[in-house]
DNA sequence: CGGCGGTACTAAAGCGCTTTAGTGAGTTAT
DNA sequence: ATAACTCACTAAAGCGCTTTAGTACCGCCG
């Protein structure tokens, strides 16, 4: 290549990095040829002598079985993907099942140098991954910011503000007259499971309502199913309103309200979370709340590149998620709403 | 390293990679002074002196709205992972939103070596890609066998018979009693939309049942419902079954059955496809076909790096997908019963 | 006219492995 | 005892870039 432009490889090298030093009319000679023969340096070679992998890194501690029904990932790949792929990125996507799992394959990507950094996601209370990215020398990014955020300044996060979304929800509830609001959510583990939660509680709280009944699940539609069980077994202040932490819970709490001969909504009003092509379309078409999960991605992966670049970590506030109404809520049935003040 | 353990650098190689020429207590003592230093060869210097990537690619051409609606590909790559973890592979990842994005993609990764080899997805009708990954010289395995299979020597093949699982399907149906059942799939120019078409035809054919309707979709839930709505709007003839080809748009067209006032499985039967975590939960529980997605995942890997290696390409066939019976599926009602001969 | 500074480029070392050819010691054949 | 062979290992080249140091050339000034 650089015989055939007449001039060394160390010109070729700064002709296509476009550092100083080389002659205008001489870059695009070099240009010309390299396009011409098709050429194209070998990013292996440029991996070691730059160091850098040119990848960056994702991995997701689920079970196989259960990830499937959260449509979060693949739509965030994508966003990430867009703005990866005109960089000549690429993204290396790791499915482990448990956070020991995980850990090991950070500290495997750590020591092999596969990647220039990862984005950690489903943070944890407590989350051992962001101290553990930090003493692996990984740069890293995560989605919405670690309790202790501060202790750990060379990371950085792109975070979406959920609790905007629930309490959109929670007031539309109470705006049409229900009082006993129940919450389906996830394991007790994840900060974001805590963080709807206490938007829960509080929009409880703020409205002078009794405090109500939270079910911890796996996310799975069986134990979304199972929690509606749960909570319609009561004899006495059964809630008439239910907001699941995702569609495929509320979807299949649904369908465990209507094998129980409750109406949604005259009976019961129930809400998902995430607004999955599902959501619309099941009967009654599913209130819900949307994020911008692709762009979630695409922000994700230009903040990790720009710290991997070796700036100082930002973080960023997307835009809030939004409840999308739909036909599941409606105002509780009279009986409850004679019950009122 | 070298240094340390008392050797020159070629014969730490040779007691890595465990290559002959090294003696036993030699190789201990290189192998226990690199646990000691915690020390690993360069993942990126060894990609350059071997021409290898130690990584394997896969390229998915959705949108990004709708790839979270299908659980196949976080199983499946949940599957390759379980297989590639130990071996020190890896996986990159990408989604794009279209077949010439796909297309552009694997010219990229083979132009920048980036990956030993790549799997090929959703197969579609004269399809370009295994002529494409061919030319490149990138090794290859299709999921399901391409309709010129042969014409690709070079390309390997892991497959599920999905077929079995949609005869198990209509067998069921038509020994309940049902003698109109309609289709409802995807997109025409995907390969095993066709097959499951052919199967569902022929199984009509040999039962000495009329032609029935199909109608092809984009995979959507709304269009789910909305091929339902078409199915239900002859005055005569209506199907008394709908075989779904994913379980996403059988929600939607149960949802779309039940606004319209029918009952499922009383009026109306129908069936899903995937298998998901909601089939169990909707109401009634929805009859289904399953495949071992990860399990998938996990041989195609293996066929992969074969390849890659440079084995002859294989052709392996999994177990096929099976129905799984729920309470969607029901006899027909008494007045479309009657009309049988 | 010699020295100075700047530009445009080349030479060569370096990234950290793998691999081929080569060497010396020990073993067997003759 | 010496040639012929193994075996265990080293030396050094090679993978294909990047980067630092160095060189040649030019214009400019004193």
């Amino acid at each position: 290549m650089a015989a055939r432009a007449g001039v060394s490889p160390g010109a070729v090298s700064f002709a296509l990095n476009n550092r100083p030093g080389v002659a205008p009319a001489t870059r695009r000679r070099i240009l010309d040829v390299a396009t011409d023969l098709g050429w194209q340096p070998s990013l292996r070679a440029r991996s070691l002598s730059r160091s850098t992998s040119f990848t960056l890194g994702l991995v997701i501690a689920r079970s196989a079985t259960s990830i499937g029904a959260d449509p979060f990932f693949p739509a965030f790949v994508a966003g990430m993907n867009t703005m990866l792929a005109p960089r000549e990125r690429s993204l290396l996507f790791t499915v482990v099942p448990d956070t020991d799992a995980e850990i090991a394959t950070y500290r495997r990507l750590a020591a092999e140098q596969r990647v220039d950094g990862v984005i950690l996601t489903d943070l944890l209370a407590g989350d051992p991954r962001p101290r553990l990215v930090a003493d692996l020398g990984l740069p890293a990014v995560t989605l919405g910011r670690p309790d202790d955020a501060g202790a750990h300044p060379q990371v950085g996060s792109v975070s979406v503000d959920d609790i905007g979304g629930v309490r959109e929800v929670m007031s539309t509830l109470i705006a049409q007259g229900h009082r006993r609001i129940a919450h389906v959510t996830g394991p007790r583990r994840y900060l974001h499971v805590r963080h709807r939660r206490d938007a829960w509680a509080s929009a409880l709280q703020e409205a002078d309502l009794p405090s109500a009944r939270c079910v911890h699940t796996d996310f799975s539609a069986g134990q979304g199913a199972g929690a509606t069980r749960r909570l319609l077994s009561t004899t006495r202040n059964q809630p008439t309103a239910i907001v699941y932490t995702n569609d495929v819970m509320a979807i299949a709490g649904l369908a465990e309200l209507q094998r129980r001969g409750r109406s949604v909504p005259d009976d019961v009003s129930i809400t998902g979370f995430d607004d999955t092509d599902l959501a619309h379309h099941v009967q009654p078409p599913l209130t819900s709340v949307r994020t911008d999960v692709a762009g979630w991605g695409e922000r994700a992966a230009t903040a990790l590149l720009r710290a991997a670049a070796g700036e100082p970590p930002q973080h960023i506030e997307l835009a809030p998620a939004r409840m999308v109404a739909r036909a599941s809520v409606a105002a509780p049935p009279e009986t409850s709403k004679g019950s009122q003040p």
